[in-house]
DNA sequence: AATGAATGAGGTTTCATTCAT
DNA sequence: GATGAATGAAACCTCATTCAT
């Protein structure tokens, strides 16, 4: 078997893991036994749990890093930036509902490297916003009016719910309507 | 002394160690050494670290469920009740902060049964909003939009961020007109 | 139990199989067997492996460490005094065989850290010698020379051999007498 | 690669970095990747870790054999005997100082076979001194000394101190006159 | 009620050795 | 001969829980 496919298959198993039983919750031996490798190969991949753990979730990082790049220099009005910067964002986190999962819910608890990586992307996201709506009185407030509805999707309506992605876009599109015609 | 000073200094230990390391950084071991006394005086007041967590997060899930039926039978427009409601709850979860956090952050990765009360809390106030917006088109979206705003001050202005109650009820109120305007 | 019948029931297990099977060969589950108490009791005691070997090392070297100050300040000739030494050197190494041996043999194997502790013992002993024979010609080899012959009597006679204490003092003693006789 | 380059690249390694680290602090992988081949290429030349440390001490003691033979007949006088052997051996030793250091000081901690390989030896030499001063009154002791006074040489001057070879020559010289003179 | 030493199951990690290519 | 990924036994260590005092 290739290296790479003994890894990801590690990965594969983990994201699976992490996101049923959580960080703490899941061991090395149940990846291991998961992914159907020994023990000691899971060491040959990665120092440690916490590494592997670090390398799922640079993964989704990086690509909402990439998304907010390419959101920041669009010629739109907010509006439309907001639309399509939700709709960018929601195709990518329910393509990895898990690794979402673990994004949203576990980076928090594990301890204060991974509190800072999640505080850090979303000084980013919000950044992105407060940018997008920078002509708007109460910029601060709407920035976090569609945070929280945005991360409400995902969490409740994406994740937990489990709706299907056209249903949460669609309803993501309503609100952000709403809340733009209360600004006229 | 007496039996529930020690109950209380136990509690108020984990509160504050669980709050500042989480639910699985926290041995039992710290909790008796910042309360003060000896390992197993903890066992004769909870059956387990599982049973002291979930005594402290029944506290918080009671006095929350308490706010939503004094808040369901009020008579007032929508936009007054939620008002009112959000400042209850701000100032509730104000005072406890450090519970707050560990009720927000920890109580999803312990397990399936934190899991599941978190959720059911969670629709215990979507069902308020609901039942408010009843007469509104996008109830549903509606209710995102104020159960995710509400989450999002919550977390990042009060929690992360430490702002004053004040500024933060304030920001709320702001938020709640802005998205009652786009309704009419 | 008091505590510390349980931590010297640790020890003395501890240099009695570091002595016959060496640091590396010595697993703390073979400790913690030989002194009766479960694996992790030994844990309440000692941070690691490492750090109970490193308190029996300290034991011996304080001892060393007294002799050597008491045997510095003897109004003696330089004959008297290093026949004095020896005797107490042996008089103490004999008591505690064991550990003399995890001393001589292993410390150098183990890491940096416990040469480091062997070397800096080892200079004092040959600032010792090297103050005692000040006045002679040639003190620098005079001191290998009893160094040498010390520890040889030590490594061979008194550890590998097995040899009676008395009769090791008397051959250090017609040892000595021989080599200042060619000082003459 | 001929074969006997790839085996002697592992022994080079291995000598390298048992003398740096000791036999247990050393793993196969480190020597392997000194030696710049597979893993697996290491098992096609040795049986064990254990049967390549052998080879090495077999080759010093092997040597040590070898001058003990040439020396024991030499057709000299005990004193004139003993400067030439130990020219022989420091010269030897210093030449392999690395293997020596092994040989010294790790050999005996390893487990029983190579602490017996170390005693054999020693009592060869020993064997050698007690022939050579056969004619003198404590004998014994003699050789006590002068086995001692090697090794103090070897271990501390040579190794430790990394004197240069002719300095540490010159010093066992004059040591023997001195222990010579007070035989007389 | 309180103590705190002791427990031991179960976790993470290491590394000499094997084996299919 | 050579490779290097994979193995898995066995080591160290943790910590929630128990129990004799």
């Amino acid at each position: 078997m290739s290296q790479s496919d003994t890894r990801d298959k590690l990965i594969n198993s983990a994201v699976k893991i992490f996101s049923e039983r959580g960080y703490f919750n899941t061991k090395v031996s149940d990846i291991v036994k998961d992914a159907g490798v020994a023990q000691g190969t899971f060491y040959l991949y990665f120092k440690s749990k916490e590494e592997l753990f670090l390398s799922i979730v640079e993964k989704i990082v990086s690509d909402l890093e990439r998304i907010l790049d390419h959101c920041k220099n669009l010629n739109m009005t907010p509006e439309e930036k907001i639309l399509y910067f939700g709709r960018e964002i929601l195709n990518l986190l329910n393509e990895y509902r898990e690794i979402t999962y673990i994004y949203l819910f576990q980076i928090f608890t594990i301890n204060e490297k991974f509190k800072n990586i999640y505080i850090s992307t979303n000084k980013n996201i919000m950044n992105f916003y407060f940018e997008t709506l920078k002509d708007y009185r109460n910029k601060e407030i709407l920035t976090d009016i569609f945070m929280g509805f945005g991360k409400r999707l995902l969490e409740f309506n994406l994740l937990i719910e489990k709706k299907d992605l056209n249903e949460v876009v669609e309803e993501f599109e309503t609100g952000v309507k709403i809340i733009f015609r209360g600004l006229k």
